[in-house]
DNA sequence: AGTAACGTTCAATTCATTCTAAACGATTTA
DNA sequence: TAAATCGTTTAGAATGAATTGAACGTTACT
């Protein structure tokens, strides 16, 4: 037995709400973005909110989220009050970019503390070097997998 | 003006709280390990909840948490009564893995929804296979990241 | 002008998670 | 044997984040 298409898409898109969530983006954003990977198509600000039942309120915040990440595309078309969205162009880069940032911020944050360890204790400042270059590799290892999408 | 030590580790400790729930790790498991990192030896139970001022409930989840994801190493000494808890030898590869982990359930989840979209539409087939292929090429520069450390 | 539809904002609510504190069984010490 | 200490578990409180819903200013129709 296949599954209809309907059944299909709504999974996924909850499965992409689900993903979002323990990535510490809103479940309701990785609902959107779900739906604008599966219907490929411009959708409207209303259809948005209309198809996934969440408040205006939601979907405001989650396109403008979305937008600030470059995953998504606001479109506004003539003759029409609505605005509508789209995936970006390159959107799995760019989601890359927003995470390499935050590891770049905790490698710089340990990377502070570990200037401040006094010279005399080197061990402990090898461990938490240690630490700080965790991140930085991490940081090194998206660029690279960005570059190969 | 230089910070003396005490104030050094102390807001290591707390830097590696915020880091840990940045990732979605409760904060005191954050700061136990940033405890443990500081200092290198193992450290009591009852130390670690003495000085992160927590309850000893938080120490017994958190110290299972850090153990299970082998980040940690329980050690019983003769003579002892208390649990002690020391950094294990290759914390940070495994923190990795961890990571890994859970990419390679996302890109599974991912792919399982791939494979059930009907044939005859092949442009939604191929955005939700990038989606896939973001997932799956994250896991791979993790690998490579495991590897350098 | 007046009405309706739009997207945004913000206070209030809901929801999930984390942490505490007390109870517990097990083990050691007096 | 009694009392103390250990780590675990769990119910409940505290915390924090996500979502709603209503109010708002703006813009487009009639």
């Amino acid at each position: 037995m296949t599954k209809s298409m309907a059944v299909v898409r709504s999974e996924f898109i909850e499965k992409t709400g689900i993903i979002a969530q323990n990535q510490g983006i809103p479940r309701v954003a990785g609902r959107v973005l779900g739906l604008l990977i599966f219907d490929g198509e411009a959708l409207s600000f209303g259809d948005l909110a209309r198809q996934l039942q969440v408040s205006r309120g939601s979907i405001s915040t989650s396109t403008r989220l979305l937008e600030d990440r470059a995953l998504i595309k606001r479109l506004t078309k003539p003759g029409e009050r609505q605005d509508f969205f789209q995936l970006a162009e390159h959107p799995f880069p760019n989601m890359l970019e927003k995470a390499q940032q935050e590891l770049d911020r905790a490698q710089a944050d340990i990377q502070a503390s570990v200037a401040e360890i006094c010279p005399n204790r080197p061990d402990i400042k090898a461990r938490v070097q240690d630490y700080a270059r965790l991140y930085a590799s991490l940081s090194a290892s998206i660029k690279t997998a960005r570059k190969s999408l």
